[in-house]
DNA sequence: ACCCTTGATGTAAGCGCTTACATCCTCTTC
DNA sequence: GAAGAGGATGTAAGCGCTTACATCAAGGGT
């Protein structure tokens, strides 16, 4: 029940220390043009009062927030988690704040939070994948607001981006699957609409299969929501077919980790019986056994390279550069010779 | 080299709908107070313009933000992942929403996260475990800012909190341990200073082994970072000892998981050779092989929970209950008897 | 016909902060 | 010793928004 006092002011400390709210401000902002004297009373007024300074007055008058904002579609699983944190490093080393809020992969509560961020003053924003609304898109430059795209690369988007080429990488894990010989493939694809990440990498698989002469309907693709179970189940399905495939391509590691769980339990052996492939390269692909083999996204130049950007695109006014990364192959146990 | 033109404002849409501020305020607050007529004029100059309310002056004016801030150690791994999640789902569902700031376990990152979360105009907080400096409580409460521990459960601490016993749950799972006729105990621990999580659960261990006569001796402890490569370095250290332990309790189910890995790499089987536990029940505790005995943590009930009640502070005033949830153990096949 | 109620809208006062500008003081410099 | 330079501090004008209060128009009741 205590009684709701409100918190101190700039005005509190001033007067406590018996100077303007002028010098006070000063103090915080720009301590090198306040006398000595002067600093050591006010600061020790600010601790006294337990003051901290309210963030809209200071918006309303600065006009910068030091703050980006990044919308992941989930925080559930580690896929962003590397990259933002490397984001959130790199921001805070050049003084800014991230806030994150996530989407779980739905257009409608990205745009919600978009604009939620955008309100709150965000300086800049972050966001993964290309497949959005124009309209947010005019929205955003309406606002004013520096804008990266993270995960994808797509060199004719409006926006900068800072990412690697999903379609291309795996198109070249899929030849490297085609290489050992496999000719009918099974896909487990996390779900395309809205998801380009997704979308690409299906057609980097179909890319790879065409050019390789197997037929679309030697293609099992089964699409999925983004678990472990669902995974496990997809990969149930597919098996279910005659012949069944020989080599099941994930779309990404969490959904193999789910294939290769449900192998298991069916008795099969990765690889002698089935092969197994991701993407992301995420902690869980090498603890799994067999290890996965995948495509090593590099998270963590990822986020840091992005950070930089954006941090340019604020401070700077750049209209920002689009980076292509590369993304690695990286081979594992899961993957071997199909079964003769 | 787009000229900055800055985002309309309330009053460029009010001169557009031919209107007051005040009355464009209404439309966007509490449109019932306003006729339909206009409200669709003015609706439309705000769609015209691309208009988005600045937070700010929002903040200011209003005194509210309809924030909650969330501090976390670390979004690397998945420990907070769920909980986190359910935690915003169930804010969003209450019109709140969620900032998410992570520390990397730094106690003067944390503090940082802290201010600026509130200097954010968060309405609450909602922070992992009770280890804070005392000066930080003082903060928050001179700032009135309501606060919820989660992850942890101290029915003594000032702060309410959602959460379960660490001590009594890993107590029970090394009594469980034990049981198995264990007598040689390795123990991998996440960093205790600072963590009441981490350092709860290993006097849980200590507990079990001191009421079962096992000498402290007996007890091998390994103090590392929280990550899986840190698991299996800790987990080699301890395998050097000789007699090994014929048991090794992790604090966590990432460093079980490094554990795991290694005993492989060193050609042990688990649980023939050498038993290990872990700590959450996070996904990965079901994908490694053999899958993991650890103590389940009500990961989403835990959030949902939290942010209930967060609310209900925030709302009324309500100085929070505490609340303590059951963390169950799951008996899984990384658990065995000793070898003989 | 008059007064009063009711609902829609306008008016204007801040919310806490930053910053351009004004003021004041203390040294230099000649 | 007067003039000027330069640094420290104060003054006050907003930043964009919400909201208490004022105003006004339109009916309703007598």
């Amino acid at each position: 029940m205590a009684t709701q006092r409100s918190a101190p002011t700039l005005n509190d400390v001033a007067r406590l220390a018996g100077v303007s709210t002028a010098t006070v401000s000063r103090c915080l902002n720009s301590p090198d043009r306040v006398v000595e004297s002067t600093r050591t009373r006010v600061m020790s007024a600010v601790r006294d009062l337990g003051y901290s300074p309210n963030f809209g007055g200071r918006v309303l008058a600065a006009k910068r927030t030091h703050t980006i904002g990044a919308i992941i579609p989930t925080m559930e699983n580690a896929i962003f988690a590397r990259g933002v944190q490397a984001f959130q490093e790199e921001l805070r080393a050049h003084g800014y704040t991230l806030l994150v809020a996530s989407s779980s992969y739905r257009a409608d509560i990205e745009e919600e939070q978009i604009r939620s961020l955008v309100a709150r003053g965000a300086d800049g924003l972050m966001l993964i994948g290309h497949d959005r609304d124009p309209s947010i898109y005019r929205f955003l430059e309406t606002q004013g607001v520096p804008t990266l795209v993270t995960w994808s690369h797509a060199q004719e988007s409006g926006l900068p981006s800072v990412g690697f080429d999903n379609r291309k990488s795996m198109r070249a894990l899929t030849e490297r699957v085609l290489e050992f010989g496999h000719t009918r493939l099974g896909v487990i694809t996390a779900e395309t609409a809205g998801n380009d990440r997704a979308r690409l990498r299906l057609i980097g698989i179909k890319d790879a299969a065409a050019a390789a002469g197997i037929a679309a309907e030697d293609l099992a693709i089964v699409e999925t929501v983004y678990e472990i179970d669902a995974g496990a189940r997809a990969f149930e399905s597919l098996m279910a077919a005659s012949p069944r495939p020989t080599a099941v391509l994930c779309g990404n590691d969490v959904l193999a980790a789910g294939a290769l769980r449900q192998a298991r339990q069916m008795g099969l052996d990765v690889p002698r019986d089935v092969s197994i492939t991701g993407f992301d390269d995420i902690e869980i692909a090498r603890i799994v056994v067999p290890a996965l083999t995948t495509v090593h996204v590099p998270h963590r130049e990822m986020g840091a390279n992005a950070a930089r950007q954006l941090v340019d695109m604020v401070e700077n006014a750049s209209p920002g550069t689009t980076v292509e990364l590369e993304a690695r192959i990286c081979l594992r146990d899961s993957l071997g010779p199909p079964p003769r």
